[in-house]
DNA sequence: GTTCAAATTTAGCCATGCCTAAATCAAAAT
DNA sequence: ATTTTGATTTAGGCATGGCTAAATTTGAAC
């Protein structure tokens, strides 16, 4: 169920627009009748959890959005936990803080919370939600989609992916590092620069698809 | 499925006697009907994890006892972890540990064990086994069954109720505190010295029954 | 040895969340 | 406006682990 929401917070974006049960199907690989039934169960819970017209896809309730959130916040502060106290790579915190953030206790996450310092970003670079907090999506876009020429800084990278992740950081392609997209060759690669280094990257496509920036930090 | 070997194990004690459906019904907070069922399952996992035979009870096989004991330490590592690291109290522990042993990885058992520096004790004063290991019983005896006058000194304590925890706490009969029972009441208290102190204290059976002591240490 | 009570098992049902196959709807193309 | 096709939903099953109610077995008391 907490799996739904995520995947809806997430397919849904800021704009918040209805998601396909196709997509969510895809996302979350079940298939498609299945989450025709849960959508169906989300929205018929009290309160509901997701706003649900048949054939039009779904988008999340109020309280579908909170618990939602709740999750992002147990995610990411389990996978800053992971790294930092427990010694993770950042390939490997993923997989584990998928699986424990449906458990962990209110009091888990405030403790976690606590004894990291009550921190903003988590190893990907990604924002972690306040408590009880809406969380909000930073404007970032796919480096596959930055104009050439453009210094650029990495804001975040996607973590579903453990091989990429290995590979962005042999690259040193972590967040908060300056670049330049030098050339792109639109269905294949990428050649980027990293700010302060002589030598140019070529990232395949796949690979750019997994880094996210934002405008060059002042 | 965990919880079936875990109360098996808890319940067969050293002697690794068999144990009844109604037992294991009344530890798990299950019907009978339900046990039943799950032992039939857990007699036909291949391999099997109990040795069930019907109108006598069960008792786990080589594989049952492996995965009972790593799920204790998963439990009482968790336990520690909670206590030490996340500083809840000692009564908080065993509810949240209780939840999340089922979900941790190896690597995550490992790394706790790693950052708490392998230790052997948990918070209540059981022992924290051996990876791999079989496990064992200390030879402690509940304080209700201590003779009068002979010092003892309190081995660990039952960790599941958390009132009769932080009574404990209160009275500061904690783990490796020496005492003497001064006098036996059968059908209501206990009259005990904590060793070193000259006030006596009263405590009910029922409280009693929450802790386990050995002989004492020289 | 029979009876009776308590313990245990069987039978049949519920909810969760997944599946496949079949039906249906909606939207794009004619 | 109709057809077609792809997206979506319905229908009906499976496994898990609970439940109740009704058998059945065991073992203790006569």
């Amino acid at each position: 169920m907490d799996d739904y929401l995520k995947a809806l917070l997430e397919l849904s974006g800021p704009a918040e627009a209805r998601v396909t049960s196709n997509a969510l199907a895809e996302r979350l690989g079940v298939r498609a009748a299945s989450v025709t039934g849960m959508l169906q169960k989300l929205a018929s819970q009290r309160p509901p959890l997701v706003l649900y017209e048949k054939h039009r896809g779904a988008r999340l309730s109020l309280a579908g959005k909170r618990r939602a959130w709740e999750i992002v916040r147990h995610h990411r502060l389990l996978e800053l936990f992971l790294h930092d106290v427990l010694q993770y790579s950042w390939d490997e915190v993923h997989e584990e803080a998928e699986r424990l953030e449906h458990f962990i206790s209110e009091r888990f996450e405030d403790r976690l919370a606590a004894i990291l310092g009550d921190p903003q970003i988590d190893p990907h670079g990604h924002a972690i939600p306040q408590k009880y907090g809406a969380g909000s999506f930073s404007p970032e876009v796919p480096l596959l989609k930055w104009p050439p020429g453009v210094p650029a800084t990495i804001s975040s990278v996607e973590d579903r992916d453990p091989a990429a992740l290995r590979e962005l950081e042999r690259l040193q392609l972590l967040p908060r590092v300056a670049l330049v997209v030098e050339r792109k060759n639109p269905q294949a690669s990428l050649l980027v620069r990293i700010a302060g280094r002589p030598e140019h990257l070529r990232l395949s496509n796949e690979l750019a698809g997994h880094v996210l920036v934002v405008a060059q930090q002042s």
